[in-house]
DNA sequence: TATGAATGAGAATTCATTCAT
DNA sequence: GATGAATGAATTCTCATTCAT
């Protein structure tokens, strides 16, 4: 890889500390040295901490925003773009491994804390999912309520998976110590299951 | 009620505040203020912060630990058991409401500050939830792979729903303001829900 | 004397400092050391830098204040009022040495950085002064323009005189160094002469 | 007016901010942000902060000093000389518009920051009014104590006037919101004003 | 049991200044 | 002559915790 740029090791180690230790358990002092820069550095390229934390969150959920809703308007059924709605989110937060953390954060806060422009990036994927899901009920007679309540599903599903993998581990392993290790199911199974239970839900159970 | 001592304030006003800021951002002076007793006074009924944090979050842990123990053991079939198991968590959560924030913030951090204490009571429902799901694939003659993924989806699509309810409201009326707005999903609903879905796991699709 | 409170000696020495290098230059690491307490200290009982600076400032004008409206309100003819203004005015600023400082810097930034609260007690001694000259004046068939700069003339050269006592004295010295020393002008009498030049104001010369 | 260099420009900005903020309030980002500059130009020209306020204090009390004292020296008796003075200084004061802010600060530390460059010009018009204050004793056979008070009268005086202009008229019209405006002393006025006040001193007084 | 006062160790941010270009 | 990037040394303010009463 090319060398980054100070502003980019920056960014890079910004992601990863507020990923791991949240918002205010993240120390600027740290970060610098993390990023291998003075202090004072970080504050010329950014204004302050909570910009740096806004400008990194915007990214990285505009990068899924976009990558959601491009990838399923090249669709046609409403099932296969559930599924691919499913999917690419969980592609894109694989390839963001922070933003897991911060989105179940901000779910933690009821989104008290999210920024203005960060919310709007959301509200685009879950637009798009409504349509998905309401063109899905439609097909079959029935309705969706709350779209938000899948969406939220399927972040707090797919990002608590991939933030706990580590303790899954260890915890499978110690479940059942003598018995050969479970197969450990991957993020693109998960996507899979996840898509299958929500179709399942229009078909299935209309008691909920 | 009866007027709370102040120890019991403190513990109320210490709920509230470690579930709406996180552990970090909770800070001695202001959970004083809002107890309305002296710093010194926290200080006096609890070693320190984080065994203030940790008395809660056991207490809490312990309630849904055992409430899901005890009502799954009294049923029969592992179909209830399923049922029962998604609804109490869904029940105790809705009584802890700060449980939820808590646990999601454990979830994003994968768990590394989790309390031991906690950790234990937490496995507990998880080894619970393994054996219903293992009844459950025998019966069908199937496998279920990594019950703790079944469980964070419980957790953490149940906590968010919690957690979110202020502002999937507002949003709900904002993304579809002139339509009578749908009628929102209850937690009993969605814990019915999420219990088909998971029961149709082992029938519907066996390629996860 | 008693032994002051660590509260009485943040403001001690803060009243010292402030006169001495202004706000901006006046740092609180230092004043915590001469105060002999802690920086956290002062924090415990002002709020912040500006709020210490502001408690002294109207503490020691209010203190003016209310000594030259009793004052001048105990005597009858303006000619008398007047000198008392003076005076008064004089002995107070004798007493809060760092007065005088802080004064004249507030008049060097023309006053624009001055609390409002001081700014309500600065301008009860104006009115109390413009009351005394519209007396003068009337008394003598004249009128009196500008109250406020008659004022600023009061409080700019006893507060300059003040502030470089020490330097003019050494300044004395040098300017004629074999000459016995010049007896110095004490704060009486510049007090005395200025009601003099004031009085003579509305006598003598109507071209201003 | 034709455009000014940079170099031109920084020194301007500096006069108006030192003399609105004082020397530690004045930062240099903000200087170069006025002056339109990039942070380093203003190092490429200046030294440092402390040389930059020098060479424009320098300057400044230069202009005044030689003005003083070849204006006083073109006259013959000590009263018109006495006239002079006062005007001069109010003059070009009036022309310096940041020299009065410095001065009163400066007056308030005591003069202790006075770059040494600095004093000796202030002490040129000193002496030349000490020479004109004992021309004018003589005369009536009396003596003059202390010319330097007579200075501070003259320099706190005009520039006070000259930095409280603003809120004067505030005040003015605030004091007396229903009567019509009172007539503003103007500069000139007040330094025919002063110099009447103080040829006073030495016929009238002799209590001083 | 409770608290006002105090503090050590930080933590965010600022600022004059420098340097490579 | 000029500047974007970078920094060391402050500087203001915070926070968990303790202590004397």
């Amino acid at each position: 890889m090319t060398k980054l740029t100070k502003k980019e090791m920056i960014l890079h180690e910004a992601k990863k500390m507020f990923a791991e230790h949240g918002y205010a358990a993240t120390i600027m002092d740290d970060l610098a040295k993390q990023a291998g820069v003075n202090k004072a550095t970080i504050y010329y390229h950014f204004k302050d901490k909570a910009t740096l934390y806004e400008t990194l969150f915007f990214e990285a959920i505009k990068r899924i925003a976009d990558a959601v809703v491009s990838r399923t308007d090249a669709l046609e059924t409403p099932e296969e773009q559930l599924h691919a709605y499913v999917t690419t989110f969980a592609e894109v937060l694989d390839t963001c491994p922070h933003l897991a953390s911060i989105l179940l954060r901000e779910l933690a806060s009821g989104g008290n804390s999210m920024p203005k422009s960060v919310l709007k990036q959301l509200l685009r994927t879950t637009k798009r999912l409504a349509e998905i899901l309401e063109a899905c009920a439609k097909k079959r007679g029935t309705v969706c309520h709350e779209p938000m309540v899948i969406q939220l599903m399927i972040i707090s599903t797919l990002s608590s998976f991939l933030t706990t993998e580590p303790i899954r581990k260890r915890v499978r392993e110690e479940l059942d110590p003598d018995a050969p290790t479970m197969p450990a199911v991957t993020l693109p199974q998960l996507a899979d299951k996840m898509t299958d239970m929500i179709r399942a839900t229009f078909t299935e159970g209309e008691n909920g």
